[in-house]
DNA sequence: GACCGAAACGAAAATATCTTTCATGAGTGA
DNA sequence: TCACTCATGAAAGATATTTTCGTTTCGGTC
């Protein structure tokens, strides 16, 4: 029976009346402070518990015990010196407790990688870094050219978008992303068909470059064509001091991050371009709400009989 | 002890789900990607465990299975599903989880992107969930199926990559890695083109699907063509037991975060992609980094007078 | 050295908890 | 509408935990 229904409350506030409260850390204190209170094969018990927490939370009453070379209610007893009503709360706190150490020991990730790196530090690291390479963009963006950059967009009849390489699969995305909210854009990744598309454009459209470097050729002549014809012209880079800065209105700072052998630039460099464009997305669709939420609602719609039915199991 | 592997389909299945070793604070991320096959009131059940692991912690079955308005067997199915063996061991990763958030950071607090949300609460929140997104990928992956498909990709001969849409851009992406460490990789976004080069792959090649449904018809079936052809197929899927896992020989899982109106999944499942294929780069220039070092330097080096003076002022 | 009492200890019973089985009913597609 | 599948919970069946209780061990005393 419980009448503890009061979801928001206290958490972990077990009431009961008793005593002393479970101890979350400060297990191997205690079992230091309670040791020479405790029968010989109480110690055993407690020692084991103390030094393998995580190991000692797999185990059962009876495997404890046989570990230890004691009995179940040896165990038990134990569990009840060390402050908690029985051994099942006892493991509750030794699994807290590991999960606890354990992630303690998350942050010594250094960050490159090393070609011997068993995978799962490279899954780690990969995360790490590219969580710091989101961070470390969000905070240098800068707001006002972002928001510029929104309006502009929103507003524009249509928007032709330049990127090559990695580059290029951002200006894909950010096409893609644009057209399902029902606004014109287009992503040209062929340079002689960007600039020949590049000098269409007039006052009220936008073009947008996204090259990491800033200095790529391809990308730039298509913007400064766009530029001179008036258009509002955006850079996505990382080099606010880069050349194709020379012909965008508005320009977007990706960051960089350090780079290695086995992690190519190119990888930070594409997260940060993601996020900025993702936030010009969001910036537009909330902007353009009217028109933008049934179009999506829309484009949602035709795909779903793409894909199997909503369930696991068509 | 039970080895209630019961599932074991014949042929070579990567397992859909059955695979995963108990998930330590990937538990939140595991409900939200397994969410969508559960049935209602396991779904209830999970969503209570999510939402107060340290509360959940508490109870025992029953007293979950009262909490939530279910049974005891509805527990122990939902425990099953989200990878522990039972319900007690799902209580035991509970009491970790909720000893790691409170003693860990500030609760994460996620408020959806609203339609008046100044830009830079936009870029705050999207930067947020994307690297929430990758935390949880990374926790959620498993290393075991990466690992595998990592030495297939190393092995093979070609490597073919399937993706609609955004997962599109995805493969692109791989493909474009994998070609600068001099490997043979295609990324296919015309479904009829992808199965005519399906039927050619055979035993030593490589077919990887990316497809965040697991029910992209246009994806599914190179893939499966390959996978009669003999060749080793991996999927890269948010579903683990979605119909595209079927003809996989490993399969990938990517996280699913709440999505909203204005967030939408491709979003969060692109990042989670992205993720998983670096990781697979990453793995497979480890495995063969005596070509693929060389053959980074010199893509590199041909690159290089694309882009302007090395440095910003040309 | 033998004996006594108290505490420690473990075997096994008693209880709580978890897991499995099975019958039932809701929902679904033909 | 009917047959069928699948989700669901009640209760039986297994495990794990707690309690009980008798045996063993230890320290001291005669």
């Amino acid at each position: 029976m419980k009448e503890t229904f009061a979801h928001a409350s206290g958490g972990r506030r077990a009431g009961g009346g008793g005593t002393a409260p479970p101890a979350p850390a400060a297990l191997a204190a205690k079992v230091r402070t309670l040791a020479p209170s405790m029968t010989r094969s109480m110690q055993r018990v407690a020692e084991a518990v103390a030094g393998d927490p995580a190991g000692c939370a797999a185990l059962t009453v009876t495997g404890l015990a046989e570990l230890t070379g004691t009995s179940e209610a040896t165990v038990v007893r134990t569990a009840r010196l060390l402050g908690y009503p029985g051994y099942r709360d006892l493991r509750l706190a030794l699994a807290g407790l590991a999960a606890q150490q354990q992630s303690g020991r998350a942050p010594a990730i250094t960050t490159d990688i090393a070609v011997d790196d068993p995978i799962a530090d490279v899954v780690a690291k990969l995360a790490y870094d590219e969580q710091q390479t989101l961070a470390d963009t969000a905070a240098g963006l800068d707001t006002g050219q972002l928001g510029a950059a929104v309006a502009a967009l929103a507003a524009a009849r249509r928007t032709d978008v330049y990127g090559i390489g990695a580059s290029g699969l951002v200006a894909q995305d950010l096409t893609q992303k644009l057209l399902r909210i029902g606004l014109i854009a287009h992503a040209h990744n062929d340079p002689h068909l960007a600039v020949t598309n590049a000098v269409q454009l007039r006052a009220g459209d936008v073009a947008l470059a996204i090259t990491h470097s800033g200095s790529t050729g391809d990308v730039i002549e298509p913007l400064r064509a766009a530029f001179e014809r008036g258009a509002t012209t955006v850079a996505i880079t990382g080099r606010p001091d880069s050349p194709v800065t020379q012909y965008a209105d508005h320009v977007l700072t990706t960051s960089t991050s350090r780079e290695s052998e086995l992690r190519p630039a190119a990888m930070s460099s594409r997260t940060s371009q993601l996020l900025v464009v993702d936030c010009l997305f969001v910036g537009v669709a909330q902007r353009t709400y009217d028109s933008a939420a049934p179009a999506l609602a829309a484009s949602y719609e035709a795909l779903a009989h793409r894909h199997g039915g909503s369930r696991g199991r068509p």
